[in-house]
DNA sequence: CCATAGTGGGTAACAGCGTTAGCCTCCCAC
DNA sequence: GTGGGAGGCTAACGCTGTTACCCACTATGG
């Protein structure tokens, strides 16, 4: 952790790293509240809830004074989706340290789809549209997606397995599934697909 | 397809099956044009640029009149959702139909993928946020879904598969995959998951 | 043959959105 | 004690979807 050695970047594969990415973002006390209320507002009332005029009034100020902190919209939004993924990775870091060596891609899974839904207009502006990643914190997106490494053990499989992950996720918030559907077997099959190509990676 | 008996609404199972569902949409001649004006507009020059402003220029006439063919401007997008239905649907049933017998997953896949990158604005209007099914053409869900029943006859599998798929295509289409990943490994490593899982079903 | 109703256009306008310009006041450091 | 930044304010702009209301044409029924 304290060498300075260069090739610093690489990632753990080992399950049970909780530490954080460097570079913890630093704010303002009046943009963490800000933030805090816009998370709130988005979380409680949907997304086309969270205006600017809507966010200020939280604040008890008037909407234009939100550009002393903010230079626009998108840039709050950015601050909502990196606490996102903070989230994200913690949870599903955690998720790989408690489930020890059974069904890691089962609970990661669960993990994942648990998280989704409890914060769904959240994980919806945090995934959904064009990201602007070179202004996230350094390592952030690798750190919060590297569980679905550990699991998998190869590169594309774990792309393969996360998009599985959003897609059920998505689908679901969305409504998207005909009603009626068994959504548990839904991700419980395609756990399964993916459990099996783990253990024989590979074969053809 | 005459026989008027009660359970018509049973879904062939076969691949080959190229026919659209009953109900073929009536438009007037003036929707139809907006319709296609505003696809146009949308594929070419993204979400943003449409508005009824930006349409009803294109049509030569002003904002408020296109009020007479469309109760809101989500009903023009039903309609536009509607065609993008048709369209996938029509594309994935002609792949099956194509594909023989040999890896049927996989061009399922390749075609999804390709229809989705070629039409994004498209596919993504057709596919986010919530579905208001009630008002679709009825059976036109079904038949474009049941391609992914076929290729792997099992409804939860089927379920999975499709979510793959759309994960796979709207990360990609949101540039949400780190630079540099290889994604034609990406969307084969999820290929081969489920066609194993399809020649050994539920070993468990 | 005329009246009537429906169809499809037009203009004016409203509320809400993100955002900018410009002003003012307080507090802190030099 | 005196700048200057930090953080508030009001007014306003251009854009969005949308409504109200008016008008011309056309077709149909008595």
């Amino acid at each position: 952790m304290t060498t300075t050695a260069t090739g610093g970047s690489e990632v753990s594969l080992l399950p049970g790293e909780l530490d954080r990415p460097a570079e913890p973002p630093i704010r303002t006390m009046r943009v963490a509240e800000a933030v805090s209320a816009a998370r709130q507002i988005l979380e409680v009332e949907g997304a086309d809830a969270l205006t600017m005029r809507r966010l200020a009034d939280e604040m008890g100020i008037q909407a234009p004074s939100l550009y002393k902190h903010f230079s626009s919209k998108a840039d709050l939004e950015l601050l909502l989706i990196e606490d996102a993924l903070f989230d994200v990775g913690d949870v599903t870091h955690r998720a790989l340290h408690d489930s020890g060596h059974n069904s890691t891609i089962l609970s990661l899974l669960v993990t994942y789809r648990a998280f989704s839904l409890s914060h769904p207009n959240l994980y919806r502006l945090a995934t959904a549209g064009p990201l602007v990643r070179q202004r996230l914190p350094h390592g952030l997106e690798e750190w919060a997606g590297n569980p679905w490494f550990v699991v998998t053990g190869d590169a594309s499989l774990a792309q393969a397995l996360w998009s599985l992950a959003h897609g059920l996720v998505i689908l679901e918030l969305d409504d998207r599934y005909p009603p009626g559907s068994d959504l548990d077997g839904t991700w419980r099959a395609g756990a399964a697909a993916f459990e099996r190509a783990v253990v024989v990676p590979a074969t053809s």
